[in-house]
Order: structure tokens, then C-alpha cells, then sequence
DNA sequence: ATTAATACCTAGTAGGTACTCAGTAAGCAG
DNA sequence: CTGCTTACTGAGTACCTACTAGGTATTAAT
């Protein structure tokens, strides 16, 4: 009478599907109630699995936010640039023809789309400004290379570059949030396409 | 042989002067961890107080959050009408001479001086665009007040005005969150006054 | 000096946290 | 069919979570 075996009700997976799953759960879970907020039991039980059954495929929890961000990074660099219709390693480079404003215009449009994303963005971009935070890190680099990549596109000289690229990133930022907050009233391309008229005129 | 009189090492304050206590140490701490974050064991010890100790004061946690978030208001209208040397009441009248630029001007110097504060509200604001939030409720009406106040005190029709309201949240949100993540690279006040330029050149 | 109010305590409840260990069973290569 | 790999589980560890009940000791009013 060791263990009854009315169990395998759950699904066994190849790590490879069960990690996506993992992934997409963990980031509807952290997009509504942070990484601070997040248990893992609530991972696990949008997986249909134990805790140690998901431990297993991810290690700790801090490994799994990262992987979180990891996967992120890698399918929205992929999207941007199949939606400007330009090879991957060519979207940040000025003399692929491709403006600022189209840039932004491409990420704005896509983001609209995808509310869940922009939140867990959100939340944990205001989460990671702590330094003890897992995420500390990657948000300062993603700042960063945005801020560079931005400014690569902009006209005028090195200063006038990061300036301009400084307030595009915070206009959409901020409008996304006021987006989010109040979806209904709001339309995020609208209210994009008008503040780009302001930042963009006068060159 | 009941309990030990060993103990009273811990002062014993008046009422509001612990509440005063437990409110700038939980503005802190909430500034660090977020909300889902913060646990009163840390605010406890914070003040030398037990857990219990400090429930006697704030009775749960949701109730001490929304202490912190009350008092947090009170104290910023009333600086910002002394900084524009104002009667509180009429800081969001338009025939009291005050432009949306001055007062942007103004909450930008301030904030400029208190990081801490500025990112407890980064950091709440994200966290409350969650329905579920206890401050959830709080931030919606935030967001709705702040979007008015402006408006009343820009140029042009009513759409126009709310246009602008709102693009000038955005980017004073957006420039702080940069400017929280990298402080010795990036400074507030000069980054608004540039953003400011674009933003309210052509009336 | 006595009483009343109250700031704060100890002890405990019921439940959640991430994570470990040792094993079981499903799937696949030979 | 055998044997190996591995996805996954049950049980357990050590600890933290908000919160309650009931009491003690300090202060302030009388």
C-alpha cells in the first residue's frame, strides 16, 4: 500500500512544450500581480502541475522570470521586424530607409494588441527599479540599448539624439499606462499618432 | 512566573506621532518592494513595534496602504500651493494667473528632490492597474482628477486641452521612470524643461 | 491615589513561501 | 523485451504570511 495509482490524470509533456506553457502562464500571472506577487503553486497550478514538477523544469523562481524576459525579448525583436518587412539585424540600422517615427508607429500598433504584454512590462519595469530585484539588471541594459537603438534613427546631432529618443520612450510609456488604467476611453494609437505630431514636427 | 519584566526597551509614543512613524517607514519600504512586497513584519521592526503592536494602529494592511497613499496627497497639495504661492484652493483655478507650464515646472523641481517618493508612486501605480489591487480604485480616480486639473489650465478646446493634459502625465511619468533607474546619467529637470520645449512650443 | 483609557505585548491560528529529496512511471533506443 | 533517460510526484523542511485573543503596563484625568 505505498502509493495509490489513480493518478496520471496530468499530462506528461516534452520539456520543450511544457517550458513554452510555463512561460506563457508565468507571464499572464506577473503582468496582474508582479514578480513579487507571483507564488510559484499558482504557476503550477495553471500548468496542471506540482511544484517540484515545475521546479524541475525551471530551477528557481528567479530563473523563471528571467526566462520570462528572455522569451519576450526574443519574439518582439522578431515581430518588429518582420512588420517593418526588414531582415532582423537590419531594423536599427539608420541606412535601412526606416524612420523613428516609423519605428515607434510599428511598436505603438503592436502593443495596442497585446495589452497583457505592456502590463507586464510595466509592472515590472517600476518593480525592477529596485536594485535588489532579479530584474534589476536586465531593465537597466534594455533601457540603455532602447535609449542607443532610438537615438541611432533620430536626426540631429549625438545630444539632440538621446534627448528626442528619451521622450519618445517616455511618451509611449506613459501613455501606455493611462492606456491600460482606462482601455475603454482611450485609444493608445491615437493618442500615439498625436503626441508623435508634437514631439516630430520641427524636426 | 508569568512573563518576564525584562522587556521596555521600546518607547511607548502617542498615537499620531507612531502613526507619523509608521507611515514614512512604510512609504519606504512600499518605494523598495511594492505593495505585494512589503510585509508588516518589516514595518514592525522598521519601528521597534511587533506585528501585533502595529495592527493596533493601522488594523490591516490594506488600511495602512491607503494611510500611506492619503497622506502622501495631503502633503503634495499643500507644498505645491506653497511652491506657487497659491491658496490651496486655488492652485487648479485658470484665472489665478498659473500656466500648465508653471505648475508641470513645479511638480517636476519637486519630485526632482524626493526619488523616494516619486518611486513609490512608479512602483504603485504599475502594480494598482490590476482590478484586485487595494489601490486600484485609488489610482483610477488619481489618474481621472490629474487629467481634469491640467486640462483646466491648458490652452485650446476640450479635446485639445485633455490631448495635451494627458501627453504631459505621460512624459513627466516617462522621464521619471528613467531617470529613477539611472540618476547619475540623467537629470529630471533639465530633461522636462528640454521635453517641455517640444511640448508646449506652438501653443 | 484611583480610575479609565490605551499603547503595546505574548501566544497562537491557519495558511502560504520557495525549495529539497528520493522515488516512480512514461517514453524511447537498442 | 531490456535498459536508460527524464518528466513528474509525494512527502517533508524550515520559514514567513496577515491576523486574533486576551492580557499587561503606562499614561492621563479625576
Amino acid at each position: 500500500m505505498k502509493t495509490q495509482p489513480i493518478r496520471r490524470e496530468r499530462a506528461r509533456l516534452p520539456a520543450a512544450e511544457r517550458r513554452r506553457q510555463i512561460i506563457e502562464v508565468t507571464t499572464r500571472l506577473v503582468a496582474e500581480r508582479g514578480f513579487w506577487g507571483l507564488s510559484m503553486q499558482d504557476v503550477a497550478d495553471g500548468c496542471v502541475l506540482t511544484v517540484p514538477g515545475l521546479l524541475h523544469h525551471v530551477g528557481t523562481k528567479d530563473n523563471l522570470l528571467v526566462a520570462v524576459l528572455e522569451h519576450r525579448d526574443e519574439v518582439d525583436t522578431r515581430t518588429l521586424a518582420e512588420e517593418l518587412a526588414v531582415p532582423v539585424d537590419r531594423v536599427w540600422t539608420p541606412d535601412a530607409g526606416i524612420t523613428l517615427r516609423q519605428v515607434c508607429r510599428a511598436l505603438v500598433r503592436r502593443n495596442a494588441g497585446q495589452p497583457e504584454i505592456v502590463r507586464l512590462f510595466a509592472v515590472l519595469e517600476a518593480e525592477s527599479l529596485a536594485p535588489g530585484h532579479p530584474a534589476h539588471g536586465y531593465f537597466q541594459d534594455r533601457q540603455r540599448n532602447t535609449l542607443k537603438m532610438l537615438a541611432s534613427l533620430a536626426p540631429g546631432g549625438e545630444v539632440a539624439r538621446f534627448r528626442l529618443a528619451g521622450q519618445v520612450v517616455a511618451m509611449m510609456d506613459g501613455l501606455q499606462i493611462q492606456w491600460l488604467r482606462d482601455p475603454a476611453s482611450i485609444d493608445l494609437v491615437d493618442s500615439w499618432e498625436s503626441a508623435a505630431e508634437r514631439l516630430f514636427t520641427g524636426l
